[in-house]
RNA sequence: GCCCCCGUAGCUCAAUUGGACAGAGCGUCGGCCUUCUAAGCCGAAUGUUGCAGGUUCGAGCCCUGCCGGGGGCACCA
């Protein structure tokens, strides 16, 4: 259990034992929270509990406060329990205790700072969704690393998950794509067509038609447009898959559209709305009646010709995820999508389920930067940086550390520049580095020929020096870290973390040398034990992020 | 007109969900390489948290009203 948890646990018990030898009137218990303070000189964690029981219990928060810490149990990895003005409690870390934390890093690296949030509980994350009409923009990739990163801390917080994307391999859009290849095929058969304003302009439809004419000739000459858009349809889902692959993204269920046609679920879905009294018919159109859920005015659910809007299937979709049982789903949008959201969740009411197992998680749009300037695109003309390109620009590990180091809230400046720098300026090497710098400790041990396990059995208590303690604190946080990002779905917590924990690795990597002539051996083993849990600490948080933790850069 | 997001140091952004003196990076200025990668480290300067009220022991955070920037308001997805 986590320490923040354990304490609070304490400080209610405190607070019982106060109530109940008569030093504190009675009054019911708050919730009571203990956080890491800011500032490290208040310690290591805090609350501000005495302060929010002022006024019930009539007291002077400082004597709240001092009467909770005197019925405090003795806790083993605490050094002490202080009162501060107006009426903070303050716990401190005990040396000893830190000094043996690379000990319990090392005993499961890959599992250091998970826990048992999730209980074994079903999650779903379903983010990117984009139709395979085009390549993978910037904006899907965003949504797509936050996504598998939101995925993987939540199976480090014991979550069954399951990564998944969603898309239209149907209707009007695919029938668009297909009518554009047809055209793109034609033209250079040198026949005449002419794309139409809703057809895809992009270059991509260009090289599609082109593999058809290299594979079939012009046998497809007369073929009507659906076997095009099968073709490209299926050619682009394919490339999407690929392209995702190479960020590290993969998605155990891709959710066919169609398929909810093929169930029925669709109409069944509007059945219930009726029967339920949610849908009503007006102009030849089926509505529903989103206002009875608070939204301005209803909405369309099947068109006047019969046909269903994108809402119909979204919600049957949805009530699919209920019926599959998922305990909590994280659907991520970008800022394009953001009002149709609650729409869908109004269709999960309405079915008649709680939407409270749903989190609507939107993100800013992320631009473009070279040579300080934004990089002009337009999806509707089909030019922009595709995902493709980018990872052959800048590699992988960039693109899942910057599309993750903003909160979703705030747009990104993608900097194309600082992405490939090789520097401390640029946070993916900076971390990468402490990686590195690991690494190579152990590389020279190895070519100096000394036994790879001479660490074992390290007298920690050597670990003294106040970089390496700061450097282990840091570490114990990542057990704060996995929690908060598994409640409150903000991956940006991560990235903030990793760089801080290697801001306060890189300081002590100069100041506490391991190989050196006059480092003493009972010490330099206890620092070859400290800077194995390191590496094993960076390895840990590169993996949580979907980065690469090289061994040499 | 309505809805959503944002407004914090010169710039880009954090701020443990209402807690202690608002912090990082970049940029600027000044130091540090005979020693495990200087792809690094050390130090300095920088604030009326857009404005005005309100809520309370306490507000960057919550409420109301303005101002400014971005996005969205289809029988498209």
């Amino acid at each position: 259990m986590l320490h923040h948890h354990e304490l609070a646990a304490a400080v209610r018990a405190a607070l019982l034992a106060a109530q109940s030898d008569g030093t504190l009137p009675l009054f019911d218990l708050p919730d009571v929270t203990v956080e890491r303070p800011r500032e490290t000189s208040h310690g290591d964690y805090a609350t501000a509990v005495a302060l929010q029981l002022a006024r019930p219990a009539r007291m002077a928060p400082l004597k709240i406060a001092t009467a909770i810490a005197d019925h405090l149990p003795s806790i083993d990895y605490l050094d002490g329990v202080s009162v501060a003005p107006p009426g903070f409690i303050n716990f401190r870390l005990s040396p000893a205790w830190l000094q043996q934390l690379p000990e319990r890093i090392l005993a499961a690296p890959q599992g250091f700072g998970g826990n048992g949030l999730g209980d074994g509980k079903k999650a779903q994350v379903e983010c990117v969704s984009a139709n395979p009409t085009g390549p993978i923009t910037l904006g899907r990739t965003r949504g797509g690393v936050i996504g598998d990163t939101v995925h993987r801390v939540l199976e480090s917080a014991g979550y069954a998950v399951t990564l998944e994307y969603y898309y239209n391999d149907a209707g009007r859009q695919i029938t668009l794509l297909g009518e554009s290849v047809k055209v793109r095929y034609l033209q250079l058969l040198g026949q005449p067509a002419e794309l139409a304003e809703e057809h895809y302009q992009g270059e991509y439809i260009v090289e599609l038609a082109r593999e058809l004419i290299a594979e079939r000739g012009d046998a497809l000459r007369d073929v009507p447009a659906d076997t095009f858009a099968v073709y490209a349809r299926d050619r682009i889902s394919r490339q999407q898959k690929e392209t995702l692959a190479r960020i590290g993204i993969v998605f155990d269920v891709y959710f066919r559209e169609e398929s909810l046609y093929e169930t029925g679920k669709v109409w069944e879905t509007l059945e219930i709305l009726q029967s339920r009294g949610y849908v009503y018919e007006q102009d030849g159109a089926q509505w529903f009646r989103s206002t009875a859920f608070g939204d301005d005015k209803d909405r369309v659910v099947v068109k006047a010709g019969g046909e269903p809007t994108y809402r119909l299937p979204d919600m049957a979709y949805h009530w699919d995820k209920a019926q599959r049982g998922f305990d909590l789903v994280v659907d991520i949008f970008g800022p394009d999508h953001h009002a149709t959201a609650p729409q869908v969740l109004m269709g999960v009411r309405a079915l008649g389920y709680s939407s409270d197992f749903v989190y609507t998680l939107l993100h800013q749009i992320v631009t473009l930067v070279r040579s300080g300037k934004p990089v002009k695109m337009s999806t509707r003309r089909g030019q922009y940086v595709t995902l493709d390109e980018l990872v052959d620009e800048v590699g992988a590990d960039p693109i899942r550390y910057f599309m993750i180091s903003r909160s979703a809230t705030s747009p990104i400046d993608f900097d194309l520049d600082l992405a490939v720098e090789h520097s401390d300026k640029n946070p993916v090497y900076y971390i990468q580095n402490a990686h590195v710098r690991c690494a190579g400790i152990f590389r020279k041990w190895a070519e100096a020929g000394l036994p790879d396990d001479d660490d074992a059995g390290a007298d920690l208590s050597l670990l003294t020096h106040e970089r390496e303690l700061a450097f282990l604190r840091k570490a114990l946080e990542l057990g704060d870290i996995i929690e908060s990002v598994a409640t409150l779905y903000e991956p940006h917590r991560l990235a903030f973390y990793a760089y801080d924990l290697a801001a306060l690795f890189h300081p002590t990597y100069e100041e506490c040398r391991v190989l050196h002539s006059d480092v003493p051996e009972p010490l330099r083993r206890a620092r070859l034990r400290f800077y194995r849990a390191a590496q094993a600490m960076f390895a840990r948080v590169l993996n949580l992020m979907g980065m690469s933790a090289p061994e040499v850069m």
